[in-house]
DNA sequence: CCGGTGATATCCT
DNA sequence: GGATATCACCGGC
């Protein structure tokens, strides 16, 4: 487990240092252990792109508080993705775990992603690695306790780290769309692939 | 490329 | 209260 000192830095130093990290859960009884290879950072201060930019409301009020929490929330009318917490007391920055290799409980991850043809694509892409560790909405706000979530940094950091803008964040411009907030092990193959924004037809 | 799906925030009476 | 726009996605074609 990380101490509190690490997530609670800014997000941007704490993002990058959770490549190689491995996010464990048991729910139902059942252990996974995922290794994270991709991630994006959000600060919610300043940041068009978080969900926290407008302030507190009942679905993001975790993140404005302590670190070390995970932020779980609900999209496209069927996929859960979970965010851990960081940075100081009511600064609501987070990180997006987006991708990462399945290193313990195999078979209850396959159990849960019966879609995926390959172990690599188990948790590629932030609702399949929720998916695979059995995290839902009420994981929200749930403490990184080191028991039912527990989160434990490498011996040895991944030697190769990219970065670059961040997958399909609209409305982030000006300076949050300078910065490249997505952070992954170069070459990776439980990196997602980068989808360009599709433009939607309205609904009529 | 496209559709499916439902919670959320923000507008409007 | 209702209507609408939005959404950090996946799977299948």
């Amino acid at each position: 487990m990380p101490g509190p000192e690490l997530l609670s830095r800014p997000v941007l130093e704490v993002a990058p240092a959770l490549l190689g990290a491995r996010l464990r859960t048991v729910v139902d009884g059942e252990l996974v252990s995922v290794e994270l290879t991709e991630v994006e950072a959000y600060d919610g201060a300043k940041d068009p792109g978080s969900h926290a930019y407008r302030g507190p409301t009942p679905r993001t009020r975790v993140m404005f508080g302590p670190a070390g929490h995970l932020y779980v929330y609900f999209s496209y009318g069927m996929h859960w993705c979970a965010n851990i917490v960081t940075g100081s007391d009511g600064r609501a920055s987070a990180v997006l775990v987006r991708g990462g290799r399945v290193v313990e409980g195999l078979e209850v991850a396959r159990s849960r992603r019966p879609a995926a043809k390959r172990d690599v694509d188990l948790a590629r892409g932030p609702a399949r690695l929720a998916s695979c560790l059995g995290l839902d909405g009420s994981f929200s706000g749930h403490p990184i306790d080191g028991h039912t979530v527990a989160l434990e940094l490498p011996e040895v950091p991944p030697g190769d780290i990219s970065s670059g803008p961040r997958v399909g964040v609209s409305g982030a411009g000006g300076d949050a769309e300078a910065h490249p907030w997505r952070f992954w092990v170069t070459g990776d193959p439980t990196v997602s692939t980068y989808r360009a924004a599709v433009v939607r037809k309205r609904r009529g």
